[in-house]
DNA sequence: ACCTGAACACCGTTCAAGT
DNA sequence: ACCTGAACACCGTTCAAGT
């Protein structure tokens, strides 16, 4: 009576060299930007690829190496200023923003670049052009190096706070639940606070604005004490 | 012949009340400082006690909730200045000194606390403090909101990004396989990078001396062109 | 060579049970 | 009430096997 048919044939086998390192990295991307580093699966991008969990594997060697190879692609990515301008200052902010923007269009691009070496090329030619831009706004070489590690700090840390912050208050109804809490402090214990409510909680205080008004200060900050004379 | 006694009876019972909040959120911060945030495991941190591993439920929700017991636990410990000082540039000095104090002391803190939403007193007092300190430097309401945020992506990303370094570098020949790979680098297509590179792998461009040379340039920035006239 | 499922050693957490 | 092990649904990866 029952024929020997497999219970769950549920997906055919791939057919052969459907796979490749660029529809990998494809598909990676593309959860990573949608879900996050931490949902990021190998099993999930198996059937992302319509394949099966192990299919992977056989084009790289494992996790990391897919995460450092799209950590690679996504620096590619950076739009960076033409270059050659007389006025080192405004393409240093622009070298700054196009880093901010890698990092704040791909949240997940801070946690596949953190901990690892940057040992891509294009990660060297940024780091060239940065100094070489402090050096010619005038720095010496110390405080050219220091000045660089200063500025990739900020612009780190910028968008690490900014898409914590967004994740944070996306959610519905977080952004009223913020502001009444503020609403219930005290405004004697914590006067400055509760004074300053409105500008904290305002629309503009949050992404590029909020970016640019730092990274204006600590170029000027860093960059000697006559802007525009 | 064979007694039916358990083949592997390797824990004793634990006395009754030996576990209590306090005692878990202590070894909690022992792994986290010890192993860091992503090695960080409920089934460790029982074992750490002495105790089986769902012993842990009996006093916490699970371990989201250990980890925002531990970040609240860390904020208390931050080290503030005393405060009424008459100059308030210092004085925020030192209250960044203090928060990147804790996140480099404590380095899986940054882990614990970037995507929570902050609901301690403490980190409200915290901001409260920054915001005083920046009005009274002189800062309007707009530009007081904007700067206390500025400063602290500036100290939360040189924290991040310092001990990031600090812990690659730590491996065994690291930093002379950097040293290394900056030297075979071609001096016509990364002239500043190879000609600054002393300066970029010098000893003292890591740690505290880097993070307030970014700091102090931040400052100068922030709160205006004339520092001491 | 490229792709497969089964299996292994992990993980957080639910559950029913012991004391 | 507090603590227990077994079990469930995950995870990355190893392995032997299919084509």
């Amino acid at each position: 009576m029952s024929v020997t048919q497999p219970v769950r044939p549920p997906r055919r086998r791939a057919p052969r060299n459907s796979l490749n390192p660029d529809r990998i990295l494809d598909a990676a991307l593309t959860l990573l930007d949608r879900d996050g580093a931490e949902a990021f699966t190998m099993r999930g991008l198996a059937q992302q690829l319509g394949v099966g969990t192990m299919a992977v594997y056989s084009h790289f060697r494992g996790k990391d190496e897919i995460s450092d190879a799209v950590a690679q692609r996504l620096l590619d990515t950076i739009e960076l200023p033409p270059g050659g301008s007389e006025d080192p200052e405004s393409e240093l902010r622009e070298v700054c923003v196009g880093v901010y923007r890698l990092f704040t269009e791909h949240p997940s691009a801070l946690e596949l670049l953190a901990g690892r070496p940057l040992r891509g090329d294009d990660a060297i030619a940024l780091i060239d052009r940065m100094l070489g831009l402090l050096r010619r706004a005038g720095l010496g070489r110390a405080d050219a190096a220091h000045a660089h590690v200063a500025l990739m700090q900020y612009t780190v840390g910028s968008a690490l706070w900014n898409t914590r912050r967004a994740r944070a208050l996306c959610q519905e109804g977080a952004r009223e639940r913020v502001r009444a809490r503020i609403a219930a402090l005290p405004s004697d214990t914590y006067p400055s606070l509760v004074a300053l409510a409105p500008e904290l909680l305002c629309q503009k205080s949050e992404g590029t604005g909020q970016f640019e008004y730092g990274l204006d200060g600590l170029l000027r900050g860093l960059l000697g004490g006559t802007p525009q004379v």
